[in-house]
DNA sequence: ATCTCGATTGGCT
DNA sequence: GCCAATCGAGATG
């Protein structure tokens, strides 16, 4: 099941700590790859130094100010960085997710990746975006209605012991901790 | 564990 | 043209 637009626009913070669990699917021309979130960061507006949208609109930030549930993806230090739109129109917001631990198209990842070992997979937010094929055709996707690209709801049961910590890569961060993880998982990133 | 170098794009002058 | 940027891989100790 397709997370629905109301889970995507809320407080981004949360947003970012319910995609823990969850499924990001991108049916591609050679099968369905998909992988469980287990690392996400929240980004906010104006008030937060390491957003996007803490400067001008831009073709590619302009996303952020849009719907929740859009696909937000741009190219860092040569890799492509997967985001989903938070809050609603007006407000920007987006959430980075960071690290999935593979669940379908394991060998369509694996030739993706060129790497045969689970955790090297999909275990940072360069590495998933190689590994689920996901790349700049897919900027501004909705989420809630693709068929391509989505992100699906579990009949997950237990309890991922969720952590959280500073986010990583940014200059100036926020006094609050915005990157969430689950702490047990082989595939967070380091 | 630490470093260093390569990667690709968008945005600006 | 220039350069920064939410990173990755491989080498080195």
């Amino acid at each position: 099941m397709r997370l629905p637009r109301g889970f995507y626009e809320r407080d981004t913070a949360e947003v970012a700590r319910d995609l823990l669990g969850k499924f990001l699917c991108h049916s591609t021309c050679d099968g369905l790859v998909s992988g469980k979130v287990v690392e996400s960061e929240a980004y906010y507006g104006v008030d937060d130094p390491a957003s996007r949208a803490s400067s001008k609109k831009t073709k590619i930030n302009e996303k952020m100010w849009e719907r929740g549930g859009l696909a937000l993806i741009y190219m860092v230090h040569g890799n492509w960085l997967f985001n989903v739109t938070t809050e609603r129109e007006g407000t920007p917001g987006a959430v980075l997710i960071r690290a999935l631990e593979p669940v379908d198209g394991l060998s369509i990842m694996k030739s993706l990746r060129k790497k045969e070992e689970l955790s090297e997979l999909t275990s940072g937010p360069g590495k998933l975006t190689q590994a689920l094929d996901i790349s700049k055709d897919l900027h501004g996707v909705d989420l809630t209605i693709s068929d391509r690209l989505y992100i699906s709801g579990s009949g997950e049961v237990g309890d991922p012991k969720i952590e959280s910590s500073h986010r990583i890569g940014v200059t100036e961060d926020l006094q609050r901790e915005l990157r969430f993880y689950i702490g047990k998982s082989e595939c967070v990133s380091r």
